[in-house]
DNA sequence: TAGGCGATGACCT
DNA sequence: GGTCATCGCCTAC
């Protein structure tokens, strides 16, 4: 399989997941926002150098692969596979649709409805995850799992990856045009 | 075993 | 708009 082949597989899968709903501990988040991260071929991610961490990500597709970031905040990414491949998506903001009060209690009162889940570590609060949800089988009908695919292809726009300092200018950052739970795009500071 | 750093968020002006 | 707290994980020694 060829290098650009690949490329294109992990940038479907971004485009594929927005739009869909994600359900986590009784809350449920349409996905508004992701970005692709293409594991052993991309310098930005985890996978890059294989570790016990990213192990994972190197395993079964749709598993859920949960980490810390900055010490206090967690980030929930989506394993698309194909195995040894390492490719995943980090979901980096959704419009909760279930379980409002709910995200409300976990995130604090005073936060705005499209503020619930705005943000890869909001995301991952308001719906629950942590660590204990790591290798969730997404597929499954556990209290965290993906939800159908949506009746409507909603409008995608591309830009730039969020805080990494490698390979900060691919495109593979993507999210439902105008949508208001979108964070906007602040480069990282070791970016070059 | 120690040092450096980050796929962030919150708060301040 | 910009600045900074904060700590587990990875890497090098």
């Amino acid at each position: 399989m060829s290098r650009h082949t690949r490329r294109v597989e992990v940038t479907d899968h971004a485009r594929g997941l927005l739009g869909r709903v994600l359900h986590g501990h009784g809350v449920a988040a349409r996905i508004t926002e992701v970005e692709a991260y293409g594991g052993i071929n991309d310098p930005a991610s985890h996978a890059f150098t294989r570790t016990p961490r990213s192990e994972i990500m190197y395993g079964e597709p749709w598993r859920l692969y949960v980490y810390r970031s900055y010490g206090m905040h967690f980030c929930a990414n989506i394993v698309t596979g194909p195995t040894e491949r390492a490719s995943a998506v980090l979901v980096r903001a959704g419009e909760v649709v279930e379980g409002i009060e709910l995200a409300r209690q976990r995130r604090g009162e005073r936060i705005a409805d499209a503020g619930l889940a705005r943000g890869p570590g909001n995301f991952a609060s308001a719906l629950g995850l942590t660590l204990e949800d790591l290798d969730t089988d997404l597929l499954g009908a556990g209290e965290v799992h993906l939800g159908s695919h949506p009746t409507a292809t909603p409008d995608i726009s591309e830009g730039p990856r969020v805080g990494i300092s490698k390979a900060a200018d691919v495109p593979w950052r993507f999210w439902i045009t105008g949508h208001p739970t979108v964070s906007a795009y602040r480069r990282s500071r070791r970016a070059p």
